[in-house]
DNA sequence: AAAATATATTGAACGATGTTCAAGTTTCCT
DNA sequence: AGGAAACTTGAACATCGTTCAATATATTTT
């Protein structure tokens, strides 16, 4: 249903009717809607995961070029999977409910694909300065995506949007490796 | 009160108890809260033009400074009006509704600061070409704070983030200017 | 197999929320 | 003063997520 409708289309009466069963039922599967999206998010996650696994083996293992292919690879699994991807950060829970922990690990992971690339492409730097850049790296790409593929503004066409991303992330790792030189 | 609890906390009620009326009569101000919300954010991205052109204005006038002073005041104002800020994108109108045509203006003026400094930076550019740059520019930066700010991942404490901001423009700049030579 | 206990399901009801609207009140013009 | 226009009110509506006593089903015990 998210990812027909949106997050906002997920009513829980419909889900009901859409899984055969009483709108109260709902509750014994899941506590809230919270944790049905989080589940839903997990998984997206996970098949997030896969694509960026994929595009990083696949094709010239140089670090830069590995980069830029994970970096269109999450452009592209956000535009094909718009709505769930969108459901991912959209989501915003009560501010005094935590977060559990599995879905916290879930998200952690993404950073992982990005960190061995950027090791390579940067031997000097500690463990902790690369996982700070590579969170950098991988909010900037965020960003680029998130508001390309936003309606609202001027939706910029997808080919542009990927030349553009693969443009800025070339020259924000020859400007990393130009400045650790 | 969005300033106060966040967009979420923003309740018609609560808005008409605090002005002093009825609950209907906050509908002769406004159409719907969509654009309620829509006219704070409106107020928030006119003191952001400020904030930004304050920046672009004051110290060393070269552009990659200019850039990097740019993207750190952004981060600042995102980080001194988190909620407001926040509710520049985190609001989501009905699918089928349309934003007026102010909105969309008050939206598009921001690219206009990074516009000038890089048009120096990248001579050999197109006007339309810069413009896509600036708001490739525009959206990494958007991101590193987007995600930089949100406490339910690890929350990244402010200063640290504004040095891996500085950093990174510092990269995307060399790197765009060293592939414009 | 029957009774007793545990579990699952139901759908009506609750509370919150955005929005509407008929009725009442105020304001303003002549 | 009198009437028209505009505003204000607060109750009512529809739509949510969520709860819960009542009912039905499954499981265990005797």
């Amino acid at each position: 249903m998210i990812a027909e409708r949106g997050l906002p289309g997920l009513k829980t009466r419909d889900l009901a009717r859409e899984i055969g069963c009483a709108n109260g039922a709902v509750y014994n599967l899941v506590a809230d809607v919270d944790e049905l999206v989080l589940r839903v998010g997990s998984r997206t996650l996970h098949r997030l995961d896969q694509a960026l696994s994929a595009a990083e083996s696949a094709g010239d293992p140089s670090p830069p070029e590995t980069l830029v292919r994970i970096a269109i690879a999450y452009c592209d699994f956000a535009a094909d999977n718009l709505e769930l991807w969108r459901a991912l950060f959209e989501h915003r829970m009560a501010a005094d409910k935590v977060l559990p922990d599995w879905s916290v690990n879930d998200q952690l992971q993404l950073f992982r694909h990005i960190h061995h690339p950027l090791a390579q492409l940067l031997p000097g730097r500690s463990q902790e300065q690369l996982g700070i850049t590579a969170r950098s790296l991988f909010s900037a790409v965020h960003g680029m995506v998130a508001l390309g593929l936003e309606q609202r503004l001027v939706a910029v066409p997808l080919p542009a949007l990927r030349k553009e991303i693969a443009s800025l992330v070339r020259a924000m790792i020859d400007g990393l490796a130009a400045r650790a030189a």
